[in-house]
DNA sequence: CTGTTAGCGCCTTCAA
DNA sequence: TTGAAGGCGCTAACAG
């Protein structure tokens, strides 16, 4: 019953293998009825290609590695559902590698990935310093394999095409609102470990706090909920000056609108709180969290889709994709249009 | 500089082919000095057996197959880390197909992740009926690949390997404790849709429920947050009696909470709720949810690893796999040992 | 311990 | 429109 191999269709069909073949790459190729012959016996013997000897074949797998940091966090396992309902359309498989911050054999696992002869590179992870963008591009050049960023980036080259929203701009935004809210004592909640989307957050963070002549204040904590949890309760016990805040992360938002609850200051009188993404979090926490929208799960269909573009070879002219974002408001901010 | 084959290795190294094969897969078989020189010139050339040739020469690919529903479930994405490390372990890599409801097509994808040649199946899928159970069982003897369900089960029948906890058991303790703590009214909230493991649940619940000559009282809601959370809200309106809670997710129960507070009701005074699988969302609501704590990244390498077991041919003697779970008690129960 | 030799199942010219 | 034949890169007997 297992393996019904293309001799045995060929046999089957009275034709030769080269026919069997063409039928499944080339239908054009094969005249109407012979085809219809052989597709029939192909579903009668449930008969499926081989795919290392296609692979072999032919140099070509249609499977795409993806390569993801920690598998747990919601924007990640989200942007993955986009990728596989894009990757479906084309009868791309996806080859996951889980990286879980062993970013020191990153260049062996690469490497590994390129071995089991992907068409292309879907890289996720949202950390990305010179060695790691430079260690890309070689890859990228030495094996001629395409690789796409997705809701990560480079800022300082794009030979890498890109797929992102503008964190800088989104931050910006956020921070300005919530100075629009008269706010003057705003912190910035962002990781502890170096992170470019969050760096530029930051930025975008600092500079609405400059134009405003207000003074930055930046808390670096974990993104593990118990330990970030003690952090910000420990903040309050100080008696931090506070008044709003911007959290990197829906989960670090969600944490420490429990600690503002906790400290019995009023959410969003006392304070105000931004999140960052838009995940189940944010809608299940009380009061509901005000946070950007980013498209993640579009961010991973996009991605797809110019990889899928890159393997067959069309050119991709804008390499850095970015995709809008949207602020919701919800119950953690008074934002108001006036 | 892309692809050195094992021919130029060899050539390089000045020995066959076949040595070279070899210090990559029988090391002991080859004489230390040559096996340095060959490993040597291997590095040199950056070679990288070429999977496809690898697979269709061993007739293995040293790849699973793992069939997920939608990967936005925590529960689903947490698993999924597990099993990556796992996997790590023996070098396996794994090709993820995302289901995403079009159950309808599943023998479809069923035959093309085999067609792809993994060398076992990861079912993560947490439904499963009959007719799914047949068909990954022909699917395991037709093609001889072995198949190992994860967080799931059929419970009628033992052919497959399964790795789960005892929901059932789980459920009648957490209806016992919400029993003594002298609750009359108490709900089950499930989903809608039909899971298997919903269902054991549901009859781990009934049992306390009659045992203890109470009423059951069941509530089936969508897992999506804005519909149940409509759901729930009017439940309250309509003014139900009700005095505990166990629900079958952790987002509904916070979903539930929520509901629980916006109508002034207290946690846990007037209504106890218990979760089920202690994700992050069960330590980020307010109050805390107490919750069943499953130990969904075992769950995900002890699955990985009775994989490979099957896969290596070792005989696997206890094919229905219970690990255990533990009760956490947080906020929303007033469970007390006494 | 090492080399030789068949394939593995499929794609792809090249002829017919 | 179809068939024949070579080869993709590697593993696995089988000799030596």
């Amino acid at each position: 019953m297992n393996k019904a191999t293309i001799y045995n269709v060929a046999y089957a069909a009275n034709v030769s293998l080269a026919t069997v073949s063409r039928t499944l790459n080339n239908p054009q190729k094969v005249k109407p009825e012979t085809r219809e012959r052989v597709l029939r016996v192909i579903k009668e013997l449930g008969y499926k290609p081989n795919a290392f000897a296609k692979g072999l074949a032919s140099k070509k797998s249609t499977t795409v590695g993806v390569i993801v940091p920690d598998m747990s966090r919601a924007s990640v396992a989200e942007m993955l559902n986009g990728i596989a309902v894009e990757a479906r359309k084309y009868s791309y498989s996806l080859l996951i590698y889980v990286m879980k911050d062993e970013i020191s054999d990153e260049p062996e696992v690469l490497r590994e990935v390129v071995a089991s002869q992907v068409d292309g590179i879907l890289y996720l992870n949202d950390e990305i310093n010179e060695d790691q963008y430079t260690l890309l591009n070689t890859i990228q050049e030495e094996y001629k394999v395409p690789i796409v960023l997705a809701n990560t980036l480079y800022p300082y080259d794009n030979k890498l095409v890109t797929v992102c929203i503008d964190y800088f701009k989104a931050a910006y935004e956020l921070t300005k609102r919530l100075i629009g809210e008269g706010r003057k004592d705003i912190y910035l909640l962002t990781t502890a470990r170096k992170y470019m989307v969050n760096d530029l957050k930051e930025e975008g963070y600092l500079k609405a706090i400059k134009e405003a002549g207000l003074q930055p204040k930046v808390v670096r904590t974990s993104g593990d909920i118990s330990v970030n949890t003690i952090h910000f309760n420990e903040l309050f016990r100080e008696g931090v000056t506070i008044d709003g805040a911007v959290a990197v992360r829906d989960s670090i938002a969600v944490s420490f609108v429990n600690a503002i609850v906790e400290h019995h200051r009023r959410i969003p009188q006392d304070i105000s709180v931004y999140g960052f993404q838009n995940t189940k979090y944010a809608s299940l926490s009380r009061p509901k969290l005000s946070t950007v929208d980013v498209p993640i799960i579009d961010i991973g269909a996009k991605a797809m889709a110019l990889l899928k573009k890159e393997i067959d070879g069309e050119p991709i002219d804008i390499k850095f994709n970015v995709l809008p974002h949207s602020i919701i408001e919800r119950s953690t901010t008074q934002f108001s249009e006036e």
